[in-house]
This record gives C-alpha cells, sequence and structure tokens, in this order.
RNA sequence: UGCCCGGUAGCUCAGUGGCAGAGCAGGUGACUGUUAAUCACUUGGUCGCUGGUUCGAUCCCAGCCCGGGCAGCCA
C-alpha cells in the first residue's frame, strides 16, 4: 500500500513510479469516449496533476460523473510521462475513489470569479489558484520570518494580546469583559464597576506589543514579536483590518540608523524569500494579477531605500509643482497622496522618512537632539513602498527618563499608568529601538494582490466578523 | 465617519415606464489525448428591502440594508 504522494511531489519526480497514491480535490473533469482526463489539485502547489481514468475500471460507468469539480477523490495508478502537450507527467488510474463529493451547487467555477465574490465564500476560496497561492506565500513568509531573526539572534517573545493599557496611542481599542451587559454591576456615582470585572479593571485585545517588547529588549538585547494585533477604528480601507498580524522587533543599544537598516534588510529579506521559494506562486500573480510585480520586487531588491527627513521631504512635496486636496506645511502629517506621491513619483523607489514633527508623533518617540525650538521632531521613520504606503513604522524610543516624562506630560498621559515602563528607564537603561510591520501589508507588496480582505484567511473589518 | 460607484439567473454582466436577456456554470446528447476543450439542445428570476409617484415600476423618487472605491486613522 504506497502512501500519499503530494501533487508537488509527483509533478516535480525525475522519474516514472509504478504505484502512487493520490489525494486532493478535482479541478475539472474533461470526458473523451473511453477515458476521462481528471485534474486532481491538493492545494501543495499551484498546478494540479492530470489523471486519466480509463472506461475499462470497474467503477467507471457508475462513479466517473460523480467526480465533478469540487469533489475529493483518491487515486491508485502509475506516474507516467504525459502523451500530450501542457504537462511532463500524468497518472494512470489503476483505481479512483469518490472519497467526498460536491455536488453542483459547489460554488467554485473553473472560469475566474471576482475577489468580492470569493469573500463571501472564505470557506472555501483557499480552493480556487489565486487563495491557495496567498496562502502559501502568507506561510512561507511567516516562516522567513522566523527565520531572519532566529539568524540574527534575536528572541521571539509573546506579548499578551490582553492589555490593560489603555492608551499607548496607536488607536482606538476593542473592550474585553465578562460583565453582562445588559446588567452590569454599577458604582455609587453610577459607573459601571470595572473593579467586578474578570481581571479586575478594564482590559482591551492590544493594539500593539511595543511596550512589553521593551521590557524584554532590556533583558534579552534583541527581541521580536509576531502576533495578532487589533484596532476597533471604523477605518474602510483595502489596507486597513480591525484584526491583522505585526512583527515587531525591538533591539537594546540601537538607534534609529540602526533601525532604518534593520527594517530595511528585513523587507528585502521577506522579498528575496518569496522570490526564491513561492516561485511558480509568484509567477501566478505576475500573470493574473499584477504584471509588473516581479521586475518591481526584483528593483527594490537591487536598490538600496531612499533616506529622507520629514523636513526635506516637506521641501520636495512644497517644490512639487503639485496641487495637494491636503496642503503641505512643516508640522503637518504627511496624507497618503504625499507619501504615494514621495515613493511612486519623486523617488521611484521605497523611501524611509525619518525626524518627524514631535507633535504628531507618540510620546515614547525620542526627542532629537539640538533641533530649533519652534520644529522640534522625535526619531520616528515611516517606510513608504510603491502602491500601498506605509509598510512600516518604528523610532528610536526615548530612552532618558526626564525627556521621557516630559513627552507623557505632553500627549497627558497618567506616568502611574506606565510606572512599569518609567522603570525601565530609571534602571540600567539604553538607547533602544523598533518598528512595526504589518504582515498584511508586506504580503500585499509582495504578491500585488490589492485588498488587505484577500491576503488574511478571514478579514475582520468594520460590520463584518464572518467565518 | 465623510464623499463617490454599484446591487437583474449559481457566477460575470447587458437592458427597458408596458411578456425578463446574453455568456459561463448546471442538465441532455454528439465529438475529441483533452488543457478555462469544442458543437447542438436545454433547465434556471422575489430585477437587494420598504414605501412613494403612475393606469402600470426591475426602470423614476425617498429611506434603509449590503458590497466596493477613495479619504481620514495606521501597520
Amino acid at each position: 500500500m504506497p502512501t500519499r504522494t503530494l501533487v508537488k511531489h509527483a509533478l516535480d519526480a525525475t522519474a516514472p513510479a509504478d504505484a502512487i497514491l493520490l489525494q486532493g480535490w478535482v479541478r475539472t473533469r474533461r470526458d473523451a469516449k473511453a477515458f476521462s482526463f481528471i485534474e486532481v489539485n491538493d492545494g501543495s502547489c499551484l498546478k494540479g496533476i492530470q489523471v486519466i481514468a480509463n472506461a475499462t475500471l470497474p467503477n467507471y460507468a457508475a462513479e466517473i460523473a460523480r467526480a465533478h469539480t469540487g469533489a475529493a477523490i483518491e487515486v491508485r495508478g502509475q506516474l507516467v510521462p504525459s502523451q500530450g502537450q501542457g504537462q511532463k507527467w500524468e497518472v494512470i488510474a489503476e483505481s479512483f475513489t469518490i472519497i467526498g463529493e460536491a455536488d453542483a451547487t459547489y460554488p467554485l467555477q473553473k472560469k475566474g470569479h471576482t475577489l468580492e465574490f470569493l469573500r463571501e465564500i472564505a470557506h472555501l476560496r483557499p480552493r480556487s489558484n489565486l487563495f491557495g497561492a496567498v496562502f502559501r506565500v502568507r506561510s512561507r513568509l511567516a516562516y522567513a520570518v522566523h527565520q531572519f531573526f532566529q539568524e540574527r539572534n534575536f528572541f521571539y517573545v509573546h506579548t499578551p494580546i490582553i492589555t490593560a493599557s489603555d492608551a499607548e496611542g496607536a488607536g482606538d481599542m476593542f473592550r474585553v469583559t465578562t460583565l453582562d451587559l445588559a446588567h452590569p454591576p454599577m458604582t455609587e456615582d453610577g459607573q459601571v464597576d470595572a473593579t467586578k470585572d474578570f481581571f479586575g479593571k478594564k482590559t482591551f485585545l492590544t493594539v500593539s506589543g511595543q511596550l512589553e517588547g521593551e521590557i524584554f529588549a532590556h533583558a534579552l538585547s534583541n527581541i521580536y514579536t509576531f502576533g495578532p494585533t487589533f484596532r476597533a477604528e471604523n477605518s474602510n480601507t483595502s489596507r486597513h483590518a480591525a484584526e491583522f498580524w505585526m512583527i515587531e522587533p525591538e533591539v537594546a543599544f540601537c538607534d534609529l540608523e540602526g533601525d532604518m537598516t534593520l527594517a530595511e534588510e528585513f523587507v528585502k529579506y521577506l522579498i528575496r524569500d518569496a522570490r526564491t521559494h513561492c516561485a511558480a506562486d509568484l509567477e501566478f500573480f505576475a500573470k493574473f494579477v499584477d504584471k509588473d510585480l516581479l521586475a518591481r520586487l526584483d528593483f527594490v531588491l537591487e536598490k538600496p531605500f531612499v533616506r529622507c527627513s520629514y523636513t526635506e521631504a516637506v521641501e520636495i512635496l512644497a517644490q512639487s509643482g503639485k496641487t495637494w486636496e491636503h496642503p503641505v506645511a512643516w508640522g503637518a502629517n504627511l496624507q497618503a497622496e504625499h507619501e504615494r506621491y514621495l515613493t511612486e513619483e519623486h523617488f521611484k523607489c521605497p523611501v524611509t522618512v525619518y525626524n518627524y514633527p514631535r507633535a504628531i508623533k507618540a510620546f515614547y518617540m525620542r526627542q532629537t537632539d539640538g533641533c530649533a525650538p519652534e520644529r522640534q521632531t522625535v526619531a520616528a521613520m515611516d517606510l513608504l513602498v510603491p502602491g500601498i504606503g506605509e509598510i512600516i513604522g518604528g523610532s528610536q524610543r526615548e530612552e532618558r527618563l526626564d525627556q521621557l516624562r516630559a513627552g507623557m506630560a505632553l500627549h497627558h498621559l497618567d506616568e502611574k499608568a506606565y510606572w512599569w515602563y518609567l522603570d525601565l528607564r530609571r534602571y540600567g537603561t539604553v538607547p533602544h529601538a523598533g518598528f512595526g510591520l504589518g504582515f498584511e501589508r508586506m504580503l500585499m507588496f509582495v504578491t500585488g494582490v490589492a485588498n488587505i480582505r484577500d491576503v488574511i484567511p478571514f478579514a475582520r473589518t468594520p460590520g463584518t466578523a464572518d467565518f
């Protein structure tokens, strides 16, 4: 009894095989008078393998019609060089069994479907060519994330999903509670009594593991997190999800310069890894999703990323001769149209913008030394890529206690809530830096897929949490 | 959240103030080492929902629901 052969391995065979076992799902079937061609796919790779089922098989007459698109099937037979054009190997069935039927209501057809339709059948879309390819690349890149950091002596830290920090400044948070919403316990002054909640206080889903990551960077030196992150913002765009995966390295004894270098090496590593290990899937994207994909990925690999200070960026934008929907002025945040212009038109390559105005950035970012009082900046950086915009946001953190407290005062934060964060600056503080990479945005860039809902298995966006 | 576009067969779409259309999918048959096979025939409809205008609304109007695009927020 042969063990199962994955379609990927059968297609890569170097010699015929007398007895192999294939298990997978029927993609298409073409009937001839004396036999049928059945294309079987098992998800191990983009392509399926062609199976020839002769009409002489004992169950052929009774069962071949049940081998619809979508049916699960098991085939035993010989792997032989194909007599036809279009494939190197095929399998002559010595037996076939319908394991699980799929009737005519099976929604996936041989012809193309819109991405919008496929989103509505998220339980079946991984069986399509496009989504099979997307999720194979996703798996590979998740592996490459660990490989990149482990090779560089970073430790993987599991920061909490549930957090009591409610003002990290990264966005609106989802409340986590076990209280009865219809009859919550109340305090004497008519407020919901959070002390009666599961954790004895208000808790939320995390918007970032950064602050906890800093704790571990102050012990293990180089760390990274990689996990789900939640934002309760009513964002309805192709680049935002309420639940997404983020990678956040944090490095002790590191400044903004080192942070930018790490970010650039990381992005290039992931692209190179996909280019090497997901070649067939990327070619599929280049053919059906984005014709320029491979050229753009290779271009990004070859060119050093441009580094441009916020102040320089504002000058470039002001002198571009363009009319902006959002005005360009020092002190205002760069808008999507500005970021797109910088990376897509002016520099035509990934751009790291750094040293942003202090007032528009988070409290923990390090104040730049020696800048003019009216133009104070912090050591923040955003990596912008063509087609997507911001893919990474990071900074050197404020390691000086007094400056950190001043930053908290500027942002009206309560020091008591951050006592442990301030302790890091009291006991063995060091310059340190880190960044956050949106895993789905990276996948969008690598695959050319334009909507974040199509690079995450089950998208959570405002109003939608199906499956 | 704001602005814009859309919702007609299982899918992709056309269309009209007066009998609801095509291609694909499905079904039947033919043909073929086929490749999103091909050819012939064929089944299939609450025209998103509610209300309004009208002799008559899928079509015009309003509200709502759903999907999408862009913007803001950010990764």
